[in-house]
DNA sequence: TATGCGCCGAGAATAAATAT
DNA sequence: ATATTTATTCTCGGCGCATA
């Protein structure tokens, strides 16, 4: 076995990246909405993806904060106002016993919350504020795939997620996402993957090959979903997803050599499928 | 007005870390 | 050794929007 220099980073002249596996982690993050729009803002990402909690549903994340000893039910909604059932729940020898506490309404847009206790009304209001508010870490994973799903790709490594590999042509967008996770204290984790070890080629090319295959799959089972009832724009848009599909498959074709023929046979297939679809729904609507 | 569709949150399932 | 907490993904259902 002879023994090489260790390589400079990045890994050799010549020797070009495919891309990396990324993973990141919101644990235990806590911030602010306004605070996760600016860092998305300054890093110079889409902060559409980070949207408002509306009332009616922070005080549902509220209501776990205000459940012991009481239960919380929704009694009424109309288009201003929601209104809940608060019963005390206590101990009475070996059953429990309820009683009814007050009635609580909800205002939709302003978030203000009215009550005959004035204690548990304030209690109320202080833990809908902040779950208005507060973002957890789940909410910001959820925006990191939120933009992922909207400015790049990403395939996972494994079929629960949670790693996965990126192509290389999102290295910026990688970058900037880094960017923001930085400055809310989240963390993300980056292994390039040079091009060129059997392993790692053949790694990325059945992470890709499933991810893609996986797309062509959805196209697939919505085109059988189709029938008469299914309008104009969604066949339109069935179409344009399936060309975007196409398109991935063409740009990421380096990495699956071998596995190409088959998923363009795959989305071929789903393409010819949902053109028969549309001629069948256009003679059906002639007749009737 | 009814309907399809995307978005969002809840809850289940699962896994891992931490506390008891 | 067991219970609890936390984080994650997946699926389901409700809501609002656009449109026929």
């Amino acid at each position: 076995m002879t023994t090489n220099p260790p390589a400079p980073f990045p890994v050799a002249a010549g020797a070009r990246l495919l891309g990396e596996v990324i993973a990141w982690t919101c644990s235990g993050v806590a911030v602010t909405h306004p605070a996760l729009v600016a860092a998305l803002r300054d890093a110079g990402l889409d902060d559409g993806v980070a949207r408002e909690l509306a009332p009616k549903h922070a005080f549902t994340r509220a209501c776990k904060k205000l459940s012991d000893q009481r239960i919380i039910r929704q009694v009424a909604e109309d288009a201003a106002t929601v209104r809940f059932q608060f019963t005390h729940e206590s101990r009475d020898g070996d059953r429990f016993a309820y009683t009814l506490e007050t009635l609580l309404a909800l205002d939709k847009t302003t978030g203000q919350v009215t009550c005959d206790l004035p204690g548990l009304a304030t209690l109320a209001q202080e833990h809908l504020d902040h779950a208005i508010d507060a973002r957890s870490g789940a909410d910001v994973t959820r925006v990191i795939q939120k933009l992922f799903d909207r400015h790049a790709d990403l395939f996972p490594v494994r079929p629960q997620g949670g790693v996965y590999f990126m192509p290389d042509r999102h290295t910026g967008f990688v970058d900037r996402v880094q960017a923001m996770l930085g400055r809310i204290n989240g963390q993300i984790l980056r292994f390039p993957v040079p091009g060129g070890t059997p392993e790692g080629d053949r790694s990325v090319k059945e992470s890709v090959a499933a991810g893609l295959a996986a797309l062509v799959d959805d196209h697939r089972k919505a085109v059988a979903q189709f029938g008469d009832d299914t309008r104009d724009e969604t066949l339109k848009r069935a179409a344009s997803k399936i060309r975007v599909t196409q398109f991935k498959i063409q740009a990421y074709a380096e990495y699956l050599s071998d596995e190409k023929a088959k998923l363009d046979r795959e989305l071929t297939a789903a393409r010819d499928a949902l053109r028969q679809k549309v001629e069948r729904l256009a003679a059906v609507l002639a007749v009737a």
